[in-house]
DNA sequence: CACAATTTTGGAGTGACTGCAAGTTGGATA
DNA sequence: TATCCAACTTGCAGTCACTCCAAAATTGTG
């Protein structure tokens, strides 16, 4: 049997959870909303609550997983030959194209991030994952490069990598906030994008 | 008049208030001392202490602004015609020397990186400090390198250079808790230091 | 059907932090 | 010096995240 009454039950639970309380943050944002509220609104106690999601924040960081293994896909998913920071860039432009959510946020003005951006709690998590992502893309390429475990190379190079797609996405939120309109943002990023790429890739020597 | 009465027992209560905090902390543990407890022992009531510091954390935290400020003394403090990444590296390899506290931690080993490691509150907190810095140093860099507003040059630059000192000090800790001495610390942490800096100069063009 | 394992729940804490109203104290003014 | 205002301190009551525990309720098994 692939999933007993019981498994699929607590699968239930948690998924209707996840989502009752994520529409919760949405609405009305994320320190505005109990933990009460969201136990009451699904219908469960707030242990029960609890048993499942270990703090608040996790309520509304249900898929983190999936944004902290991004950039080790982008290495393993890279073309034969291709270099690691051409993928990334690839991938970067690629992303601005599609809007993609992944890059650390969306487009910037919606309301997850809103809800994100106005609650000290979750922004501290959201720099916790990017150092997890961070930690795990080092381990990656360390793997990749068949480097020395001790070898900082793979460890200061995730750093970097990431720090600039960080900043643009900081930037792209940032003007996003400001009122611009994505038609002027897109161009925009993309010029910045190639511009940070290539600071990455010739590095700050003549500074 | 220079400071009246009001003023000076302001002052020394505040001061009161955080040694004694840090004392505990450093002697117990962060978790393990609650507010209520340092209030007890500064003989002011509960109120008083929140009325000084805006939460539990800033207990410890009470000179971070010097840590905040580092970057930006080194950048301003460079020698005539010494680039932005030479200075980084001179000041950090000085500072290997002399066990600065400054970068980040001190050598690891001791009581108040012990405090910081596990409490989950300051080592947010601590990344919090990190990110405060990056902004600091990139708005020094924008000014000292006459960008725009809005370039991202000093923005990326700053943050890749302090990506390399943390993860020069996150190395050193990490060998200091795996029970290294000093003398094996050192010299090691000078030649990655050479090698993450050379990698900030030349770039991750040929990974 | 009964028994065991797992979940859920209620209840009673703890601890950080807030808001308010009532003291208490320092300093300026009459 | 007496007085009064503003700032500071305190106690109290309350909120909220989170924990521990023991008593139900539920589910899978023999």
């Amino acid at each position: 049997m692939a999933e007993g009454l019981r498994e699929r039950k607590k699968r239930e639970t948690r998924e209707r959870i996840s989502d009752i309380a994520t529409g919760l943050f949405l609405a009305r944002g994320f320190d505005n909303v109990t933990v009460a509220e969201v136990a009451r609104a699904a219908d469960v106690s707030v242990n029960t609550v609890f048993n499942y999601f270990s703090t608040k924040e996790d309520l509304f960081a249900d898929r983190y997983d999936l944004v902290v293994d991004l950039p080790q896909q982008v290495l393993r998913e890279r073309g034969p030959g291709e270099g690691v920071v051409r993928a990334f860039r690839r991938d970067y432009l690629g992303a601005i194209e599609t809007r993609d959510w992944r890059y650390g946020l969306n487009a910037g003005n919606d309301a997850f991030s809103r809800v994100i951006n106005d609650s000290p709690a979750l922004t501290a998590r959201l720099r916790d994952v990017h150092l997890q992502r961070e930690q795990g893309l080092a381990r990656a390429l360390a793997g990749e490069l068949g480097a020395d475990p001790g070898d900082l190379v793979p460890r200061v190079a995730a750093a970097q990598i990431l720090a600039v797609t960080r900043i643009l996405s900081e930037r792209a939120q940032a003007m996003t906030l400001a009122g611009e309109p994505w038609e002027r943002i897109g161009p925009l990023l993309t010029a910045q994008a190639h511009q940070a790429f290539d600071l990455l890739e010739n590095g700050l020597g003549d500074l």
